[in-house]
DNA sequence: CATCGGTACTTGAGTTGTCAAGCATCTGCT
DNA sequence: AGCAGATGCTTGACAACTCAAGTACCGATG
């Protein structure tokens, strides 16, 4: 009934209405993007607020390139800063600021009500549930080719 | 357990993964991407093959600005071609040539097997088809603001 | 201790998409 | 007929990301 290829163009739209939907309130609500979001997330969860731009990238699957490029805004409006590494002077590390946490808390809880009425307005609670867990199988392969982390 | 932006971020990662495998298998086996079948796909489905411009972006998610500027190339390389509407001096269709069928039809073939393949590497058949049937509701509202199509 | 290969990061150029503005054309109202 | 507003499409300026190449640094090996 539901070929792959078809089940793979659902998720392009269902993903492109929900990054649409979450950019649009987020923006106004915010000014900052989901992208974002997702990469305040990812520090807020780390040890110390702050991860190794290297890190960052794999763990959102981007490049590195794209990690320097999304990180640029973020550093003007002070959300985050470089930290430099005393043991070795290759890395620096993105870390989250006070300011930064801050917004993070509220965003957070703006995307929660997003996502919640988003998924629901499609779902059942239960549905979202079974969702969510089919799709943590999946995110694993597929990274972009360049500066993979330690994957070797 | 799962809360609903924990799934968004998963379906994003899902996403990212599966567009980046399908794009570099359909990169280099024909020369085109992932965006660019999903349009071949749409006009091939439609009747004689041709949609009109607006509706195809509806039908993408994407504006009328995106699809002049994907169609463009495709053009270019004799896949799709321009027809104008005798009725109505502003629409032009987007059709399908002989030859752009031919390669959506070995598209199709490869799409079908890289989907296929990065599914089941991380679910089983049936959660595939359930993973379809539940994003199926998903992907209706949330267009792109400009030029929506009949939808007032 | 020189150097060679791997790792971390940045930068230039290209791609793909957006939004805002503009043009041509159609449609409904008077 | 004539005009106002909607519709279809394109274009310029910009945003986000990729790849390829370049710089700087680390660590092991001769």
């Amino acid at each position: 009934m539901h070929d792959p290829l078809d089940t793979a163009l659902r998720l392009t739209r269902a993903h492109g209405a929900l990054v649409r939907q979450l950019d649009s309130v987020l923006s106004n609500r915010h000014g900052i993007s989901y992208a974002d979001l997702q990469i305040l997330l990812h520090l807020g969860a780390a040890e110390r607020g702050r991860m190794r731009r290297v890190d960052l990238a794999a763990a959102l699957g981007l490049t590195a390139s794209g990690v320097t490029r999304a990180l640029g805004p973020l550093e003007r409006i002070g959300l985050v800063e470089r930290e430099k590494d005393p043991r070795d002077a290759r890395v620096a590390y993105a870390a989250l600021t006070a300011t930064g946490r801050g917004l993070l808390e509220q965003m957070t809880a703006s995307a929660e009500e997003v996502a919640e009425d988003w998924f629901t307005a499609g779902c059942t609670g239960a549905e979202v549930d079974s969702l969510g867990r089919l799709l943590t199988g999946l995110g694993g392969r597929g990274r972009p080719r360049a500066t993979r982390a330690t994957d070797a």
